[in-house]
DNA sequence: CCTACCGATCGGTAGG
DNA sequence: CCTACCGATCGGTAGG
C-alpha cells in the first residue's frame, strides 16, 4: 500500500514534470503566447483538458518552468563560488556552467526565464526574482573577486549586467555545432572582460 | 487636382504611419502574440477591420515596424562610421546613437526588431536581413578601426555579437530615470571593452 | 486523466 | 474606412 501509493505519487510527479519539460521546449521555440495547452498536451500525449489537472493555469505552468530551471542549476554556480579556484578560473567555470545552461541542446528553462520575462503575471514575479537574486549574487561575488585580484575595469552592478547581456543576449545568435564551441565561446568572452 | 491627390496620399501615408507607430509601441509592450489588430486599431481610433485597408496582415504590419526602425537609424550610424573622427570618439558616438535606439523612451521599433525577431515569418526574414546586415557591417567598421589602432583586443564578429548583445540586453533591465542615465552606460560599456 | 463543452477572442473578409 | 460577420482557436471547466 505505501509502496503503491509511493508509485503513484513518482507517477503523478514524472507526469507533471514530462508536462513541465515538454513546455519548456514549446516556450522556447515559440514563446509563451505562440504556445497553446493543446500543444503542451500533445507532446506529452494526453487530451487537451489534462494538463489542468496537473496545473491551475497556463501561467503556473510558465512559472515552473522558471522555478525549476533556476533550482536546477543554482546549485552548480553555488558551488563554484564556494569552491577554492583561483578567481581568474572562478570566473572561466561560472562563464562555462552559464553557456550551457543557456545554449546547450535541450536546456530550454532559462531561455524561456530570458525571453518570456513579461509572459509571466506580476503577481507571480516575486518569488521568481528571489532566485534570480541568488543567480545574480553568485556572479556580483565573483566579479568582485576579479577586482580585487586587480584582473577587471569595474565590478559595478552596471558592468555586471553588461556582462551576463552580453551572454544571455548569443541566446539570438549562437547555433549550436556552427561558427564555434561553447568552450571556445568562453575564451572570447573572458578574454574580452579580463584586463 | 495633383494638390488633392498629394494631399490624399500624404493623409494615407499619415494613417497608416499612425498605425506603425502604435504597432510599435503595442508590440514593445505586450509582445507580437500579445496584441490584436483590435488594440491597434482602438490605440489610432480605428475600427477592427480597418487596418486592414492598410496592410494585407498583421505580419505585414510587424515587418513595416522592423523594416522602418532600421530604415530611419541607418543613416545616423551609417553617417558616423564615413565621418571623419578618431577611432575612440567614432565608437563612443556610435554606442550613444544605439543606445538612444533602444532605449530611448518612445524607441519602440528596433527593440521590437530584437525581441519578436521568431514571431516574423520566415518568408518575410530575408528583406530585414539585409538591413540588418549594413547596421552590422558599420559596428564592423568601426571595431575594425579601434582594432588598427591597438584600443581593443579582438574585432572577431564573436567580440562584436557580444558587445552587441551586451547593449541590446539592456532593454531587459535598464529603466530611464532610474540607475544611470544614458551617457553614463555608454561611458560604462566603452570603458569595459575599450583595452 | 478523458469527454464534451463553454464563452471569449482572434485574424481576416465581403460589401458598401 | 465602417458594419457585420465568419471559422478557427484559445484557456479553462464540469462531471465522471
Amino acid at each position: 500500500m505505501t509502496a503503491q501509493q509511493t508509485c503513484g505519487a513518482a507517477a503523478d510527479g514524472n507526469r507533471r514534470a514530462e508536462l513541465v519539460r515538454a513546455a519548456a521546449r514549446l516556450f522556447r521555440d515559440r514563446g509563451y503566447d505562440g504556445t497553446s495547452i493543446r500543444d503542451i498536451a500533445d507532446a506529452v500525449g494526453m487530451r487537451s483538458g489534462s494538463p489542468f489537472y496537473h496545473f491551475k493555469s497556463k501561467q503556473e505552468i510558465l512559472a515552473a518552468v522558471m522555478e525549476e530551471g533556476l533550482l536546477s542549476c543554482l546549485p552548480a554556480v553555488e558551488g563554484i563560488v564556494a569552491g577554492a579556484l583561483p578567481p581568474r578560473q572562478k570566473f572561466r567555470a561560472l562563464l562555462r556552467a552559464h553557456l550551457e545552461t543557456v545554449l546547450a541542446e535541450g536546456h530550454d528553462f532559462i531561455p524561456v526565464l530570458l525571453y518570456d520575462w513579461r509572459a509571466l503575471s506580476p503577481e507571480r514575479r516575486a518569488g521568481i526574482v528571489a532566485l534570480r537574486d541568488r543567480y545574480d549574487r553568485v556572479w556580483q561575488a565573483v566579479l568582485t573577486e576579479l577586482q580585487r585580484a586587480g584582473m577587471v575595469k569595474s565590478d559595478s552592478k552596471v558592468a555586471r549586467l553588461l556582462l551576463m547581456g552580453a551572454i544571455n543576449f548569443s541566446i539570438q545568435w549562437y547555433q549550436p555545432g556552427r561558427g564555434c564551441t561553447l568552450d571556445e565561446l568562453a575564451d572570447e568572452a573572458a578574454g574580452m572582460f579580463l584586463l
